[in-house]
DNA sequence: CTCAATTACTTTGATAATCAAATTATATTT
DNA sequence: AAATATAATTTGATTATCAAAGTAATTGAG
C-alpha cells in the first residue's frame, strides 16, 4: 500500500473516531442533555457579551429558522437567555447563561485534552510534521471553499 | 503559539467545515442525488464483491434498520443491488452497481485530491514520520475511548 | 428429529436537525 | 406615507436516525 492510501485510510478512520468519540464522551458526562449540534451552537456563542441570532446562524452555517429552534431548545435547558434589542426592536439578541457558560468550558477542556493526549507521545520533529500536514489539509479546505460556492 | 494551541485551532476549524465542504463538493458533481451519508455508505460497500447487511451496517456505525431504510433509497437511485443470499436466506448481500462504483470512484477522487495537498511539501522521510504519527494516534484512540464502542 | 433459541433483516413509530417559503414586526428609503 | 428591506419566527416538508416489534430462516439441546 502506498503512503497515499495510507494516509488516507487512517485520516478516514480518525475523522470517524473522533465525532464518535466526541459524541459519546457528551453523553456520558455532565451535559449529557445537549446534543452535538447544540454543543457546537454554544460554542459558537461562546463568552460573547451579546450575539443576534443572524450572525449565529452565518457563523454555525445554518439558516435562520433553523438556529431559531435550536435557541428554542437551549433556553428550555437553561443554556441560553434571548432578548429583544432595545436599539432595533427586530433584532434578538443571544447570550450564554451561567449553566451555558459551563458547558462551553467543559467542551473546551474535552478539546484539550484530546489534542494533548494526541501530542503526548511526539518529539518535537514530529510535532513539526503534523502541523505542516494540518495546515495543509486546512489550506485545501479554504482553496475548496472558495469555489464550492459562496 | 504553543504548538498545542496551534494543532487544537486547526483541528476545531477542519472538522467544523470538512463535512460542509465535502458535501458541497458532492452536490455541484456529477453524484448530485447523493448524500454525504449515501456517499459513506456506498464507500463503505467499496468493490467488495458482495457484502452482508449486517457488516455493512456495523462498518459504517447505524442500525440495521438504519441501513435498511439506507439501502432501499440508493437501490431507489440505482447504485446499489440486493439479493438474498442462497446459502443462509436470512443474509442480503448488496453490493455496487456500475453508477455506484462510478460514484465510489468519484469519492476516492476527491479523498486523493486531500491527501496530495496535504502531503505536499513532505520528503520522503517526513512522510514515514507522519504515518507513525497518525498510526499512534489512531491506536491511542481506540484504546483510549474503548469503552465508546459500547 | 423437533421446537426453543438465536440470527439476519425489515418494519414501525418516534424524534432531531434541517431547509425553503410564508409570515410578522420593525426599520429604512424614496 | 407608502414601498421596500431586514430580522426573526412559523410552517410544512424531508432526511437520518434509533429502539423495539415483527418476520423468516437457521442452529442446537435434549
Amino acid at each position: 500500500m502506498s503512503n497515499h492510501e495510507t494516509v488516507n485510510e487512517i485520516l478516514v478512520r480518525l475523522f470517524a473516531n473522533i465525532l464518535d468519540i466526541e459524541e459519546k464522551c457528551l453523553k456520558i458526562g455532565e451535559f449529557f442533555d445537549l446534543s452535538i449540534t447544540e454543543m457546537h451552537v454554544i460554542d459558537n456563542i461562546g463568552f460573547t457579551t451579546e450575539r443576534t441570532m443572524s450572525d449565529t446562524a452565518k457563523a454555525v452555517k445554518v439558516t435562520s429558522g433553523t438556529l431559531t429552534t435550536a435557541i428554542d431548545n437551549l433556553i428550555k435547558k437553561g443554556y441560553v437567555e434571548r432578548r429583544r434589542s432595545s436599539e432595533d426592536r427586530r433584532v434578538v439578541k443571544i447570550r450564554l447563561t451561567e449553566k451555558g457558560k459551563a458547558a462551553f468550558k467543559s467542551h473546551e477542556d474535552f478539546h484539550k485534552d484530546l489534542v494533548i493526549s494526541a501530542l503526548q507521545r511526539l518529539n518535537s520533529h514530529e510535532e513539526e510534521v503534523l502541523i505542516k500536514v494540518l495546515s495543509n489539509i486546512d489550506v485545501f479546505f479554504s482553496e475548496k471553499y472558495k469555489f464550492a460556492g459562496w
